[in-house]
DNA sequence: AAAAGATTGTTTGGATACGAATCATTTTTA
DNA sequence: TAAAAATGATTCGTATCCAAACAATCTTTT
């Protein structure tokens, strides 16, 4: 955290080079805190959890998806997890071969692919995502019990405003 | 937004996979509700402002921190930034390549690198900051003002925690 | 039923990011 | 002061991610 600019004197900066334009602030501090944030949670839970288990943040999402959802198709764990088909396939692959998920066409639609766990992805699950959780919680432990679901509920309105 | 489930249903969903177990539902809101919405954000504000500027997210941040601390030391725009040395020299090649801005070394301390905006990349920022602004007004434009400053604190709260 | 269009997963090519090793410089140690 | 340690930026190798092009399959149109 040493040597970050605080948000008053970035505002006492920016104001001396956008003189007479009209800045609003609040916006600003609201989406450069949500970067910082979501960095700086990322970076603790791949420390914490994910490194030892040689899993990559996208590798982990896309295990927990389906872990939840199996069998599911793999266009809905890229809409759930939020990233490109391109990237899904790749990951798949990856832990296809490491075993924990398993690939086969469906049936009913040869364009589609559904996903299921192995056995062993299973396990891997069954003992990671409490460890995940614990970790969850400890982001934020600081906040009290209101603050954290008003952070909640403010960051989902945020996201729903700008995918409508 | 179409075929997400609901947090409601997924929490459904977790419990009928993780029987005896005990999960934080409301720590593992916030931490997804935060990567869903730096996602959505991120992507709006580089479709409506970055692209047609031919600019990347991190580009655009370096132009960001360099703009409003001027002259300041590359070591310092990457701690502002959150991202890594090796990542910024490649950044600031593209960006000095384009004219935007120059490297010189600290005449002070040899290993230092000091970076300046040229007029170009002066001109640019004052043209895209304010655009760049509109867009985070929007981004939290269905957020009340308080629920705006509660969001900015808390996120700012999660950071300050995990880094300290 | 054939053709045109839409949907889905994969491949390809390129951009981006990082950690580790390296090089240059400065500071500290002895 | 000479050697050792520390610091900072860069280079290099690797991993990740995406958009666009593509092939396979299904749906709609005529």
């Amino acid at each position: 955290m040493a040597g970050l600019h605080t948000l008053a004197e970035t505002e006492r900066q920016i104001e001396s080079r956008l003189v007479h334009k009209n800045i609003d602030f609040g916006a600003m501090a609201v989406v450069s805190n949500l970067f910082r944030a979501a960095t700086a949670v990322r970076n603790h839970l791949e420390r914490s959890v994910l490194a030892k288990e040689n899993l990559s943040w996208t590798a982990f999402v896309v295990l927990w998806v389906t872990w939840i959802w199996e069998p599911i198709e793999t266009r809905q764990i890229a809409v759930e997890g939020g990233f490109s088909k391109a990237t899904l396939t790749g990951v798949l692959g990856t832990l296809e071969g490491r075993g924990l998920l398993t690939r086969e066409k469906s049936p009913d639609d040869g364009r589609l692919v559904i996903v299921k766990m192995t056995p062993a992805g299973r396990k891997l699950m069954d003992r990671l995502f409490p460890e995940f959780n614990i970790e969850e919680k400890f982001v934020v432990e600081t906040l009290g019990e209101s603050a954290e679901r008003q952070t909640a509920d403010h960051l989902r309105e945020i996201t729903r405003h700008l995918e409508s």
